[in-house]
DNA sequence: GAGCACTGC
């Protein structure tokens, strides 16, 4: 390796300084400005002291290759050889390998396999002042290696700049190395005093004010500017002058002209790109308006922003040297001296701009303790430290967020380990465990690099175009994988040549597409080595999203209802950017790959997610809001809403869930208090029913001993129960499964003691019975404490059919523990003559219902004697006003019918009167009804001999249930043809096929439509329509199964009607009719009891059956068609098929007519009562019908 | 309704 010096480089001079320094101290920071020649010549100085593994960094890919070239070349060795270079993808280097030229980057990533950087001597930290985070952070490291690697030199070289605070850092010596460029003029030409409207007329006049040869260099803020200044200076039409953009996004033909010969003058349009990564060659002079778009991380949001802002002193000294390089340069700053002098010296170095998750992994994964004692040269702040611990806690890289950035997880091991972004990391393991880890790779990859679509300033739209073939819905991720497919596909077809011309006019990045495919290979062949599987591409895109959503949870967005702006972590409010698939028509939940701020607040690359994937994805970070605990019985346990929040953003609004597991305390007591003590539970425990029926039993004493004094309060069975429920029993389920063990130990743990909960008298039975005897009936009594309502007090309840008999003196002497105070009111109610000899009443009384006989029939006659008795006052039983007594004092009756009620009120007389009256009603109804169809109603007189009032023997005795009020109060034969009706009507239903009812109960409806229908309808019609509705009905709810059941009905029915000795023989013909068409199982109305009620019910009034039976049958073509709709096909078709069936119901219809009209009803009932008695015997089914056989023989032989 | 520039086992 030849070793040699170019005299003309300024550092040549210092050579023999800079040895010695290396030589005495472990590390020498080396100042010098572009040109000195310290780049090529430190390393050689280095490998001259004898060191041959020397890592020398630079920040960028390219300067560390063309800097080993150069080299190589200098030391006339192969590249690769003595000198190499190692960046990401390349790397030129073998054993032999003594100079390695590698980017910061890259050697910080050795540090993770190489924690003493063992593999090298010698470290040159180049271009230190660009202040990266890989320079910051490689400084720091080497702060603390060195002491451990005493044998370790490293050289730091920086620009002039801030040399000081690097030596100060490393105690090291600074030797300073002039630059060998060629001077340059400043003048400053602020617009307000050139005069000047805006930025781009300061522009033009600056380039009017330069010589008319020689390259400007303008630097502008963003594309958009440049994309403006463009315009602006092309219509100055300048004479042999060429307007070039230059900025990163820009297309690589485009970039690649800076580079091409030109006649005549160049105007270079730059962003900061020209500042340090791009030498623009040739250029001569220098504009600088001193404005740089700088990204800074906003603390507030935690998001990217990208401000303008006026640049650093070091910055503007840079931009000016650019145009030194080939000859004396004018650089003219476009703002005054004093602001230049005025601004930061140097821009803040990255480490406090952006966020620190990725230094923080880093730092973990290498044990470097806590970020707060790492000796970085400018120390993050605390907020921003937390910041970044915070990120690495929402991608669960770290398990808890106090830890000051330790306490890595598995995940966050992992992450460390692949070589890119924390929230990419992420993505790439969460697709691994969902199995669509190839997808996720291609997506990752592209998120890596700068986008490979080109959009050539004069050519927006036809770009636009041509990507839009991949565009993809509702997902701007899924774009990346139809364009990756694209590529693929064009790249296995077409050489490489018509490949690139394919990119060309595709508008798409040919190197930035072979640096996704390489940085996609890498992080393929690392995850493979880390045991993940990537597979192959085309997996369910909502997996797709799931996984890449767990590295983008604070980057997802709620849209407004209406508004296309999305409400984002901690109430950041963002658009979708327009370039996005999405934009057009924004989803109501987004994520986005990136948020920056610019002029406002954009998310990048979009995809619409759902909201569970996020309640799921982010279950370590989402917020739950819990509001309105209840206790549901239906549920058994209580429940509550639940509001689900990430960073503030709804996920869920509104959803019921169950309470106990999220606060047991309120749950417990909720549970307590509503199932225990209030009773809202259905539970067959035992202690619950037994608890219940005490305190049922206290609060009905209270009503019967008017007082509200007796209940123990909730808050004391609250208590019972608090002291013996275990602390974990917050629902239904959790007490069922711990009482089914605790009751084994104590069954009476939980039942009430009867002393707790009252002290009631213990007479109160006598005093306030529960039933009333008289006549040697007993009547229910029900207790009221309501005073001013109309029922406070006793409520007898009476049969109707007492209503006529009872004895209405007997209630007036009331139960016993009212009867003094009963006795005080009736003296009170006495005129004055005759009251003022009781005064006080309330003396008098007790003596009085001391002395009465209680067995005596009138209160009030009794009540005469004893007064009379007492002193000698003639008290009459007509002198007492009952009515004046209060409510509680006068029993109130109940008049009911198998437990409905009728009618209530306290004097029976008025009672008896209204139910009267209401019977005739519908009577004269039924008879304007007969007159009209003609129908007749049944003559009670000709089969029931022994209807007297009150009592009624025999026939209502039969019909049973279907007997009525009317039947049992009234005493014409006119009335009680109205209860046959509706006895009829009861029997009808019950006449009918068990399996269905519903049928049965329209058809009693029905009965009593009957009776009230009007004057425009007949029985038969209306019996008609009411099985119509019945049999659609019971369809409708019950769809095709129901059907058959409904047809066998209807054919019982139709058969019903025809002579009753044929009817059993009819029903099996029909059955087995439909069984040998395999519709229909046997059905229990087969047995005789059921046929038995056909009967019966038939013979109550076969002039209403005939007919309504005649209906029918004339309706079953109807009913067959209907058949025909529901039933399938086939089925159908034979049903109809069977066309003798249909004849025989139509023959049949024939003759039920003509021997209806023959028969006489009173034989037939006679007829049918045997039947029903010699079927009952012979199948000996005692319990077939309400009737039994002997109650049935015995009416047989009354008739 | 439109964004600075880099970099990585």
């Amino acid at each position: 390796m030849k070793i040699s010096y170019d005299p003309a480089l300024p550092i040549t001079d210092r050579h023999d300084d800079i040895a010695a320094a290396m030589r005495d101290h472990q590390v020498v920071v080396v100042a010098g400005e572009t040109g000195s020649g310290k780049t090529t010549q430190l390393p050689k100085i280095a490998y001259e002291l004898g060191r041959r593994a020397i890592a020398h960094t630079q920040p960028r890919r390219i300067a560390a290759r063309s800097v080993a070239k150069r080299l190589a070349d200098e030391c006339e060795v192969d590249l690769g050889a003595e000198v190499g270079y190692a960046v990401r993808f390349d790397d030129q280097t073998s054993e032999a390998t003594a100079i390695r030229l590698v980017t910061d980057g890259l050697l910080l990533a050795e540090l993770q396999r190489d924690r003493q950087l063992s593999r090298y001597d010698t470290v040159i930290i180049d271009e230190a002042h660009e202040r990266s985070l890989s320079i910051d952070f490689l400084l720091g490291y080497l702060k603390q290696l060195l002491p451990r690697r005493p044998d370790l030199k490293v050289v730091i070289t920086s620009a002039t700049i801030d040399v000081e605070r690097f030596a100060e850092m490393f105690d090291a010596p600074i030797i300073e190395v002039s630059g060998r460029t060629y001077p340059v003029e400043i003048r400053y030409r602020p617009p307000a005093e050139t005069g000047a409207d805006d930025e781009l007329d300061a522009i033009a006049q600056a380039v009017s004010e330069l010589p008319n040869e020689g390259d400007i260099l303008v630097f502008m803020s963003g594309e958009r500017e440049i994309r403006d200044a463009t315009d602006y200076l092309n219509g100055k039409k300048y004479p042999r002058t060429e307007i070039l953009p230059l900025f990163g996004r820009l297309a690589a033909a485009d970039q690649q002209k800076i580079f091409s010969n030109h006649p005549g003058r160049r105007i270079v349009l730059a962003t900061n790109v020209a500042e340090t990564s791009l030498t623009v060659p040739g250029i001569r002079y220098v504009i600088d308006p001193g404005f740089a778009r700088i990204s800074r991380f906003s603390q507030r949001l935690k998001v990217q922003r990208l401000p303008i802002e006026p640049i650093s002193q070091a910055s503007a000294s840079q931009r000016a040297g650019r145009c030194g390089r080939v000859a004396d340069g004018i650089c003219i700053r476009l703002y005054s001296e004093e602001d230049h002098d005025s601004r930061p010296e140097f821009t803040d170095p990255e480490i406090q701009r952006t966020n620190l998750a990725s230094v923080l992994l880093q730092m973990a994964s290498l044990d470097l303790g806590d970020i707060k004692d790492f000796p970085f040269l400018d120390p993050p702040d605390s907020r921003a430290i937390s910041d970044g611990i915070n990120l690495l806690y929402e991608l669960g890289a770290l398990d808890a967020k106090k830890s000051g950035g330790r306490g890595l997880t598995k995940i966050g091991r992992r992450m460390s380990t692949l070589p890119t972004d924390p929230r990419l990391a992420r993505m790439l393991l969460a697709a691994d465990k969902l199995g669509c880890l190839g997808d996720v790779l291609v997506i990752v990859s592209a998120m890596s690099i700068q986008d490979p679509r080109e959009r050539p300033l004069d050519r927006q739209q036809a770009a636009d175009e041509m990507h839009r073939r991949f565009r993809e819905p509702d997902s701007d991720f899924l774009s990346y994988l139809t364009l990756w497919k694209y590529i693929r596909e064009m790249r296995d077809e077409l050489s490489s040549s018509a490949f690139r011309r394919l990119c060309r006019d595709e508008f798409l990045h040919w190197l930035r597409i072979r640096e996704w495919h390489d940085v996609h290979s890498q992080l393929r062949r690392t995850a493979k080595e880390m045991g993940l599987k990537p597979g192959t591409v085309g997996a369910d895109p909502d997996r797709v999203h799931q996984a890449l959503l767990s590295g983008l949870l604070s980057h997802v967005g709620l849209r407004d209802t209406d508004g296309r702006e999305y409400l984002g972590a901690r109430q950041a409010k963002f658009m979708i950017f327009p370039g996005s698939g999405l934009a057009k028509k924004p989803p109501r939940m987004v994520m986005v790959a990136e948020l920056v701020e610019t002029g406002r607040l954009w998310g990048r690359t979009a995809a619409k997610i759902q909201p569970e994937w996020v309640e799921e994805a982010g279950a370590h970070l989402v917020n739950h809001v819990y509001s309105e605990p209840h206790w549901s019985r239906r549920r058994g346990a209580v429940m509550a809403r639940e509001k689900v929040l990430l960073f503030g953003i709804p996920l869920v609004a509104d959803r019921l869930v169950q309470y106990g597991r999220i606060d047991p305390v309120v749950s417990r007591d909720l549970f307590i208090r509503h199932a225990l003590v209030q009773g809202e539970w259905r539970t067959h425990h035992e202690f619950f029913a037994a608890n219940q029926r005490m305190i049922a039993g206290v609060e009905e004493l209270e009503e019967r001993l008017r007082r509200r004094d007796l209940r123990v309060d909730d808050e004391t069975l609250y208590a019972f129960y608090d002291q013996r429920v275990p602390a974990d029993v917050v629902s239904t389920r959790h007490f069922d499964s711990w009482w089914k063990q605790a009751r084994r130990k104590d069954p009476d743990l939980l039942t009430f003691d009867p002393a707790m909960l009252s002290d009631g008298p213990a007479d109160a039975d006598e005093e306030f019975p529960r039933e009333w005897h008289s006549d040697g009936e007993s009547y229910p009594l029900t207790y009221a404490f309501e005073p001013g309502m109309q029922d406070d007090g006793v409520t007898v309840d009476l049969p109707v059919d007492r209503l006529l008999t009872v004895d209405d003196r007997a209630f007036d002497w009331h139960v016993p523990g009212h009867r003094v105070e009963l006795v005080t009111e009736l003296i009170r109610s006495l005129p004055k003559r005759l009251r003022r000899e009781f005064v006080p009443a309330g003396q008098f009384a007790p003596r009085l219902v001391e002395a009465m006989a209680p067995s005596a029939p009138d209160l009030s006659e009794e009540l005469a004697r004893q007064m009379r008795l007492l002193n000698g006052t003639i008290v009459s039983a007509d002198d007492f006003d009952f009515e004046s007594l209060p409510p509680h004092l006068r029993v109130t009756f109940r008049v009911v019918e198998d437990g409905v009620e009728l009618a209530r009120g306290k004097d029976l007389a008025t009672l008896r009167r209204e139910l009267s009256s209401h019977v005739r009603a519908d009577l004269t109804k039924v008879a304007r009804q007969e007159e009209r169809t003609g129908l007749r109603s049944w003559d009670v007189g000709t089969i029931e001999p022994t209807i007297t009032a009150g009592q009624v023997t025999g026939y209502p005795a039969l019909v049973d249930e279907g007997s009525s009020v009317a039947l049992r109060v009234l005493d014409t034969a006119a009335e009680q043809s109205v209860a046959m009706v509706k006895g009829q009507a009861r029997l009808l239903s019950y006449a009918l096929p068990t399996p269905v009812p519903q049928l049965g109960r329209a058809l009693d409806l029905h009965a009593k439509l009957l009776l009230s229908t009007g004057p425009h309808k007949d029985a038969a019609a209306v019996i008609e329509e009411c099985w119509l509705a019945a049999l659609e009905s019971l369809v409708v709810r019950h769809g095709g199964p129901v059907w058959d059941e409904v047809m066998f009905g209807l054919l019982h029915e139709t058969v019903r009607a025809e002579a009753y000795d044929e009817t059993e023989q009819a029903v099996h013909a029909v059955i087995a009719t439909l069984q040998a068409l395999g519709e229909v199982t046997p059905l229990p109305s087969t047995e005789a009891g059921e046929d038995v009620r056909v009967q019966l019910s038939w013979l109550i009034y076969p002039g209403f059956i005939r007919d309504a039976g005649v209906a029918q049958l004339r309706r079953f073509p109807l009913y067959l068609q209907a058949a025909k709709r529901r039933l399938d096909a086939p089925l159908t078709d034979d049903l109809l098929a069977t066309q003798d069936l249909e004849a025989r119901f139509h023959a049949r219809t024939a003759s039920l007519s003509t021997w209806a009209r023959l028969a006489p009803e009173v034989q037939h009932v006679r007829w049918a009562l045997e039947e029903l008695r010699l079927s009952l015997l012979a199948q000996n089914l005692r319990t077939a019908f309400p009737v039994s056989v002997k109650r049935v023989t015995a009416l047989v032989d009354a008739l």
